[in-house]
RNA sequence: GCGGAUGUAGCUCAGUUGGUUAGAGUACUGGAUUGUGAUUCCAGGUGUCGCCGGUUCAAAUCCGGUCAUCCGCCCCA
């Protein structure tokens, strides 16, 4: 039998529900802050992300999904989204006027890994980026949207992890101070801190070993290595978060897998998605607009994992709210030529209702109606049809009246 | 990329040191009830025991490979 490829799956039910219902509130909430959707293609060259992502990340030397096509093209299925909407955004000159650029997606990801309970190699990000507008005011703005959106999906219990990176002006300072202090005590870190001190020391930071973590003790700051302007920032944006009441915590320690951030680093975990914590993660990134080939803009953007939000969805909420419709069930000929001729008036009047097309005996047609959840069933027999009404049975309540055919629009809709 | 487990009915799971025709609950279908579901009673499919190969008189059981899933590491969403 054909299986599903090995890390994808198919979405349908009660999960798929819940994928629509975030999605459905998470545009309205982006509609509402004046963003755009944005579409860029699954597939680009490899080139796009091994420039932006960062060539030493795993996600470039390890979980790319990339293959040649057939002219010989190396391409890659995307592992982010940012990198694709900020070559879009350069090809199609969408910085072209000063004006702010407010853009979000919502689609499927791809990374080569190794499966584990909620990872996946196609997996779902909502995310948005915006572009020429550098304060932050507007860092502030699109973390309230996201916190808010979160809030109206029921998740009250979440707290941002905020840190700043500083810029490559102000880091190299870091790095020299780091790397003095990492010599220090370098019997105490493990291997890959060893390597990783070399090719990229901020990564030391949040190695997950505690003894490492023991280790850091003492460590520089980032934040204390930063220029005026950032430090500026930095505080700012803290003063904001704390005036509008959003819960953050500021980490010193918070560093991103991806190379290209500047200024502001942010990340939400989650202790109830087991090792695979990571909810939604974004930042600041001023610039990778122009090492991709753009002008110089600032730039801020997160991503948040579709796939981890509904199962925390599913574990806080269980199933997904939703209401099956009524089901008509006409019994005869005659009967059901009138229920089509009714449902076609529901229907065109936006109601939702099950015509019951099987020919089905009234048992059967109400044991499906039963097992599909719907509140009502509307049967219409030939004694009903000749009085000029419809029997109507709760199913919940098991009680059942008679409504006249001409008042059950009306009836349906008030019951909405 | 590294390490450890699991795979039996649609679902959740039993299955003895290898032994005859493979089980329970639930779900499903039909009937008791030809116009009344959910509750009750009766009857009944429930199946390539993940797949391929090997050992054996005999394999769901032991061995090898493979695929898939799960857990940990790395990393991330």
């Amino acid at each position: 039998m054909a299986q599903s490829v090995k890390g994808t799956r198919d979405l349908f039910g009660g999960e798929l529900d819940w994928f629509q219902r975030i999605e459905d509130t998470v545009r309205r909430a982006f509609h509402r802050h004046g963003y755009s959707e944005i579409r860029t293609p699954i597939l680009e060259e490899i080139e796009v992300f091994k420039r932006s992502v960062g060539e030493s990340s795993d996600i470039v030397h390890k979980e790319m999904y990339d293959f040649f096509d057939k002219g010989k093209r190396h391409v890659a299925m995307r592992p982010e989204n940012t990198a694709g909407v900020v070559r879009a955004v350069i090809q199609h000159q969408m910085l072209a006027t000063s004006d702010p650029q407010l853009l979000y997606y919502i689609g499927p990801m791809f990374r080569y890994e190794r499966m584990q309970a909620g990872r996946y190699r196609q997996f779902w990000q909502i995310g948005a980026e915006s572009f020429q507008v550098s304060t932050p005011e507007s860092e502030a703005e699109s973390l309230v949207m996201l916190y808010d959106f979160l809030r109206e999906l029921g998740l009250t219990q979440l707290t941002f992890s905020i840190n700043s990176v500083g810029t490559p002006e102000c880091r190299p300072a870091f790095h020299e101070a780091f790397r003095a202090f990492f010599a220090d005590r370098e019997a105490e870190f493990c291997e890959d801190c060893h390597r990783r001190i070399g090719e990229n020391p901020l990564r030391v930071l949040d190695c997950k070993n505690a003894r490492c973590q023991a280790a850091l003790e003492g460590h520089p700051v980032l934040v204390d290595f930063l220029d005026p302007a950032s430090r500026e920032h930095h505080e700012r944006l803290k003063e904001i978060l704390t005036s509008l009441g959003l819960p953050f915590e500021e980490n010193p320690r918070l560093v991103r897998g991806l190379d290209y951030y500047t200024r502001t680093a942010f990340e939400v975990l989650s202790t109830d998605l087991g090792a695979q914590s990571a909810l939604l993660g974004g930042g600041r990134y001023d610039g990778l607009v122009k090492q991709l080939g753009g002008p110089q803009v600032a730039a801020f953007g997160w991503s948040i994992g579709l796939d981890r939000l509904v199962t925390l969805m599913q574990q806080l909420h269980g199933k997904a709210p939703r209401q099956a419709p009524p089901v008509l069930i006409p019994l005869g000929p005659a009967a059901t030529l009138k229920a089509l001729e009714l449902a076609r008036a529901w229907w065109a009047a936006g109601l939702e209702v099950v015509l019951e097309t099987r020919g089905a005996k009234l048992k059967n047609a109400l044991t499906t109606a039963n097992r599909q959840g719907a509140p009502l069933a509307l049967i219409l027999g030939d004694g009903e049809l000749e009085q000029g009404v419809v029997a109507v049975k709760d199913l919940a309540a098991g009680t059942q009246e008679t409504w006249a055919l001409a008042t059950v629009q009306e009836r349906l809709l008030d019951r909405r």
